[in-house]
DNA sequence: CGCGAGCTTGACGTTGTTCAACTAGAGTGG
DNA sequence: CCACTCTAGTTGAACAACGTCAAGCTCGCG
């Protein structure tokens, strides 16, 4: 019997930043020489989908999100807490142009990396290569299960997983702070705002959350966790 | 004025399979030795999500579906027409482990390279790697569009999507085959059986396609695109 | 000729969004 | 210190979009 297949709408990965280990001590003063850091406020845009890609990002503190925008809507693909990194997809595309943007939710610092030093030590640095590719399959893998999520699981399960996500990924504790909006909230898990706000309090009515104004509490982590899978 | 962003349904990478490119003689024979050619017929599994990845992939002739699968339900991920590859991002995740599944949508050619053999070059040929980083965030790029218009577009605008992508993208041509049935159009547009019949009778009643039982033709382009970009 | 799979069509129910009204708390200025 | 305002949050009611169910239809095939 094989253990049931679940896929989640959170889209942080388990691993930390691992690809600089790759590097030699002069590959880093490299990537030192060629980078610069910046502080950004909460809700400061970090990078502009269509933009010129001239840097790779590495959110260093704070949290972020990443999403695709149109003129009418936008889409979280993911949240991005620190240390992660951003724009990689703009690596190799001819156009050299994010393919999204990304915007903080607090507070964050950025180490922004000139992107033809970071192509040129993956062009030496086989391992450093490798490393790359690892990240980035496994971001596909990640952000394919919040599609699966976000396009098969009804309100219920995706506001679920989107509560697991901020308290097991995110904030690694069952009680976390609220930082985010009911819209932020709604926008990750891509519904209404008034939604968002009618299962808090369905959640809250039937023991499953404590919700104060400034932090939520999971109390019943697997009920919430069955509604997250059922949809 | 920048000109609009437009995220399509279609999951159909421009650029043809270029990587093998990067190789020596040496080290496509080296391929060669490496892999095994095989013949799946229409509806055939190419491969299983969770089992165990021995190959990557590539399809020579056919056509295939790329999709997450449950217990209860299933997502394609993308259409994958010749010659495209399949299981990049099985190759440097721990487990070794097929994020997703593929099947045929026709009798279709593959042909499966051992998965170290394969890792081996990465490892050592840099342009090599770098050409996988470049497909991968391609890939990438397109499933995002993909899951923007699944999410955010209703039922009519998706189903013109992949009509639009069946017939510019897969087919490369005005009229086309119909080698899908209304179940395979649905599966991939994200609805019901039902819905799909009643949009394509719409569709049909404003003369923007003409179907027949064995092909689709576009008839009115413009409006079929207003259609898909509107949502 | 009859059977069955795939397709079509209509009726209906569910889910979730939208709109509008109302509430509570945080600043702001007199 | 008290109105006044502004924003975020909450709640209810109407509505739209889709899926589901059930029935009928068509066509290929034994």
């Amino acid at each position: 019997m094989p253990k049931p297949v679940v896929f989640n709408g959170c889209s942080v990965g388990e691993n930390p930043l691992c690809c600089f280990d790759e590097l030699t001590e002069e590959e880093i003063a490299f990537i030192d020489e060629n980078s610069v850091e910046v502080e950004y406020k909460r809700g400061e845009t970090i990078c502009k989908q269509g933009s010129f890609a001239s840097h790779i990002m590495v959110l260093k503190e704070g949290l972020a999100k990443i999403y695709l925008e149109n003129t009418n809507d936008s889409l979280v693909l993911k949240i991005l807490p620190a240390v992660n990194i951003i724009g990689l997809p703009a690596l190799f595309d001819g156009n050299a142009v994010f393919p999204y943007s990304a915007q903080t939710y607090m507070d964050s610092a950025v180490k922004l990396i000139d992107i033809n030093a970071f192509k040129s030590l993956i062009e030496t640095n086989a391992k450093f290569a490798c490393k790359i590719i690892s990240m980035l399959a496994e971001n596909s893998v990640i952000i394919n299960g919040r599609f699966f999520c976000l396009t098969k699981k009804q309100t219920y399960g995706r506001l679920a997983d989107v509560l697991l996500c901020l308290a097991q990924r995110i904030y690694k504790t069952d009680k976390f702070p609220l930082q985010l909006s009911r819209k932020d909230l709604a926008e990750i898990a891509s519904m209404s705002v008034e939604s968002t706000t009618r299962i808090l309090t369905k959640f809250k009515e039937d023991g499953l959350i404590a919700v104060k104004t400034d932090s939520i509490e999971i109390l019943d982590l697997d009920r919430l966790t069955d509604i997250s899978q059922i949809g």
